[in-house]
DNA sequence: CGCCAGGACGCCC
DNA sequence: GGGCGTCATGGC
């Protein structure tokens, strides 16, 4: 996906909230659709929760790069319509700047994911399994592959290997409980050492978050050099050199944490949903920069039943 | 009690 | 290169 979108969403109104946070509401029309429950709910991201007795509002923090404080948001995709994605999304904890300059692209908002839907679709090889992926899309709809901070998508999906999606939540509130409420630094890591991290649940990852902090904090793992690595392999390769991360890791954090949008993780989820719609085989690669995409609509239909 | 979870490692052949 | 047991923990 290109990002050069041609239809940014647009404030239309910005205030106060009630709590004294600053709020937008944002335009967005025209952009191919949103949906707040099903980005938050397809397992991308596991620091935003569901507001009480609200399917369409969720509340979490996100992590701005090492150094910078943290916002906490609230996004509400209660105008939003639940079959179009069109309508107005609510953001409150930020202001209209912040939203511009930052989480307009954070939400990828600037990307048509309605032209996204065409290309996966044109790129299937046969009309069953065109069908089979359309309706996978159609289930999808509004999910948007977040941008979020490499370091972060890093440390929560080494947590999330051989583990359920409840409880790496937990484990990752755990770990920010541990470190002043906000997400560990590398520095964090090191100074809980692995033994830190085992009493707070990690378990057997537990190594593997030490080797990821070590790693980083001797520049063996470079974000900037993984970022521009032209070749998807070598960006997988090495972020693979990181114990505890192999392909799927490894395409996971590129997906979520690189936007490299190519990247196709295959877990146990996809794995039944693959050999159920595709008996004959799966392709990834003519899918191009809408893999990824059209891997979360997959994930999230079969997860969703 | 068993089984499973957004897997990867270490070892075997 | 493929196959298989193992790894912590919590929820069911």
């Amino acid at each position: 996906m290109s990002g050069t979108g041609r239809k940014m969403p647009r404030v239309v109104s910005e205030r106060t909230a009630p709590s004294g946070l600053p709020a937008v509401s944002v335009d967005c029309r025209g952009i191919g659709g949103f949906s707040v429950e099903k980005t938050f709910d397809c397992g991308q991201t596991f620091r935003f929760f569901r507001l009480p007795g609200r399917a369409d509002a969720v509340c979490g923090s996100v992590r701005m790069g090492k150094g910078i404080p943290e916002v906490l948001l609230t996004v509400d995709g209660s105008g939003l319509d639940p079959d179009s994605g069109e309508g107005i999304l609510v953001l409150e904890g930020i202001g209209a700047r912040t939203f511009e300059e930052r989480f307009a692209d954070y939400f990828d908002l600037g990307t048509d994911y309605a032209e996204g839907e065409r290309i996966i679709l044109s790129a299937m090889p046969d009309e069953r399994s065109r069908a089979e992926m359309s309706e996978a899309l159609w289930r999808g709809r509004g999910i948007r592959i977040l941008r979020q901070d490499p370091w972060e998508t890093l440390v929560t999906f080494i947590l999330s290997q051989n583990n359920n999606i409840p409880r790496i939540r937990l484990i990752v509130s755990r770990l920010c409980a541990a470190c002043g409420d906000r997400f560990p630094d590398p520095e964090d890591l090191t100074r809980l050492g692995t033994d830190g991290l085992y009493a707070l649940g990690c378990g057997f990852r537990a190594k593997y978050l030490s080797d990821a902090a070590a790693k980083l904090l001797s520049g063996q793992v470079d974000f900037d050099r993984i970022r521009a690595y032209r070749r998807y392999e070598d960006a997988e390769k090495e972020l693979e050199g990181i114990l505890g991360v192999g392909p799927k890791v490894a395409a996971c954090v590129l997906l979520f944490g690189f936007h490299r949008t190519d990247a196709f993780p295959v877990d146990v989820w996809m794995k039944k949903a693959l050999a159920r719609r595709f008996p004959e085989g799966f392709d990834p690669v003519p899918l191009g920069d809408w893999a990824g995409y059209a891997q979360q609509c997959l994930f999230y239909a079969e997860r969703d039943g």
